[in-house]
DNA sequence: TTGTAGGCGTTATCAT
DNA sequence: ATGATAACGCCTACAA
């Protein structure tokens, strides 16, 4: 390993004149300064992380804590924390929580003393442990807010009235709106939008269906019990429910969109994925990665102390496939088998 | 922050013996052990990593180089390789090389010196490129091979092979192979794959059509020139090109798998999405990158510097319901329009 | 069994 | 403008 001492013997120098010339050039000689970086160039310095950092009291790490990153909602939020954490010099521990409140609470513990702050994206998590996580390092929340904690999130309730105002348009009378876990905090800010929808309009029905898993499963198990509303229209908590959802529907034989139409959430790259591309909710997901390390990496300027804050990015409609003009005639419940 | 000092002094004893008690219990009175053991768990004692790395001369981090986080296959890769890094005590630095080798060279520069050895998913770079990266750091490499280099892969051959017979077996006379990228490592060892198959059986018309994206638009393009060759079946280069070619096909009318039959690879979770689940090659990826962290720890083993282990993990055919018997009759060219 | 002391590589302070 | 030195927190010979 090359260090400071090393450049310092080539170029002629003492250690304090080459650790100036690189991290303060204005401050030495030009004559010497281009001797050391010769010098340095020469031996192939690269600093030495540990000891800058356990001098300087930092890390230049951040970590990021998600629920699953086969979720690509994750997986696109990763990628751009990602990309902005290295324009901004920090490196990035990834870990995946296995969508268990205990393990998260485990790695949060575990990370936050050799990080200079995390991202966490902790959907089912309550306030308590966000707090506690909020008192280890400094915190960011993504899609998600607890008071008193910076945050970055998506307009859901705003994006659940789009949906269904969509729907409305397309002359649906009645829209099934499948949840997600109970306990989730974009959960709640769906049921704001859809209470907001159900007010601004009464000449539509929109029926609120129980908790199911936000993954394809939960939309294939959905599926049944959507239909049995008499809903035309079926909007799931994600593209993932999304997607299982129109599975069982085809097996069932009901078309989409022709008999159902349905809309996803999140526009992950699964929603342009299947043979009908689904009408989705957008929200910048890479943007939402990018915006939480730009708030992380404020609060870690020496000094900044701000008022957490909040930002909130605004949620947009996808018109595809999977939704189109409601049906003449109500789906028949096929007949029970005898 | 709490430091083995604050510890020692809580303790009554010296710094030395805290860190003994806590890194070497046995070598310390059972009394004072105890007595260490609770000033530190008082105090929320967490050992600093940068300073006992600066001491020890590692980073207990590796770092994992993907090409797309938001690639499904790469998201079990990296899930895999974070859960075996977390049980082995390592952090994972986590970067997306978005594809490019360039940056990918440039990451993998700045990440060797910080880290303790690479994970290395590099199926575009060339040879040189990977030795080159060899030379800065330890590393293993994912789903690649290069002489000299530790590595862990699937045997794309083989389950080239199983595709094939698969499709054989369900009566179909020829079949069209996707390429993926060219310089892809994994793309010659498919082809040779296909030699062996046409080489076994005098009854097959295998038919390789040239280079496309490996993602669900190379698909969608490489669709028509895979009916045009006459082909009932389409073995693609991985699921997300399978969904396109399924698209596409859909979009001329085309079903999936009365008319053509359509072979995915790697079993991501998008295989199983689909209205039309994908009949596809499973590797274990998670597996895949939990052993690259065990191929790797032991390197790290000080003392360890064992010949390049190559480890080559099976391939296996999953049948779902994108693959069926041949149809009698071949699918019509649609006319051209005039 | 326990304590003392030195050094890992860097940077900041203080002299020169 | 440059150099000597101390200190960040930990670990480990070595001494007691």
């Amino acid at each position: 390993m090359v260090t400071v001492h090393d450049v310092a013997r080539v170029a002629g120098v003492s250690i304090s004149t080459v650790s100036r010339a690189l991290a303060a050039p204005e401050r030495v000689a030009a004559a010497t300064r281009a001797r050391v970086q010769a010098a340095a160039d020469a031996l192939g310095y690269v600093p030495n992380r540990a000891a800058s950092g356990l001098r300087a009291g930092r890390t230049s790490a951040v970590g990021l804590v998600v629920p699953d990153l086969e979720n690509p909602y994750f997986a696109s939020v990763t990628k751009g924390v990602q990309a902005r954490a290295r324009a901004a010099g920090l490196a990035v521990f990834v870990v995946d929580a296995e969508e268990d409140p205990h393990l998260e609470a485990d790695l949060v513990a575990s990370l936050a003393p050799q990080t200079d702050g995390l991202l966490l994206c902790s959907p089912r998590q309550d306030d308590a442990a966000v707090r506690d996580a909020a008192g280890r390092a400094r915190v960011v929340l993504v899609n998600r807010e607890v008071a008193g904690v910076p945050s970055v999130c998506t307009d859901h309730a705003r994006g659940t009235e789009l949906a269904i105002e969509h729907l409305r348009a397309l002359g649906h009378a009645r829209v099934a709106v499948v949840g997600g876990p109970e306990r989730s905090w974009s959960q709640e800010r769906r049921a704001d939008g859809v209470r907001r929808a159900v007010e601004r309009f009464d000449d539509l029905d929109v029926v609120e269906l129980g908790a199911y898993r936000p993954h394809v499963d939960g939309g294939y198990s959905a599926a049944d019990a959507a239909v049995a509303t008499g809903a035309t229209a079926v909007l799931a908590f994600n593209d993932l429910q999304a997607l299982g959802l129109v599975r069982r529907l085809a097996g069932r034989g009901i078309r989409v969109p022709d008999d159902v139409s349905v809309v996803g959430c999140d526009d992950t790259f699964v929603a342009g994925l299947a043979a009908t591309p689904l009408t989705t909710v957008r929200t910048d997901l890479r943007g939402m990665g990018a915006t939480a390390v730009d708030l992380l990496a404020d609060l870690l300027r020496p000094g900044n102390e701000p008022e957490a804050p909040r930002v909130v990015l605004p949620a947009e409609l996808v018109v595809r496939a999977s939704t189109a003009d409601a049906p003449r005639v109500l789906v028949p419940s096929p007949a029970v088998a005898p």
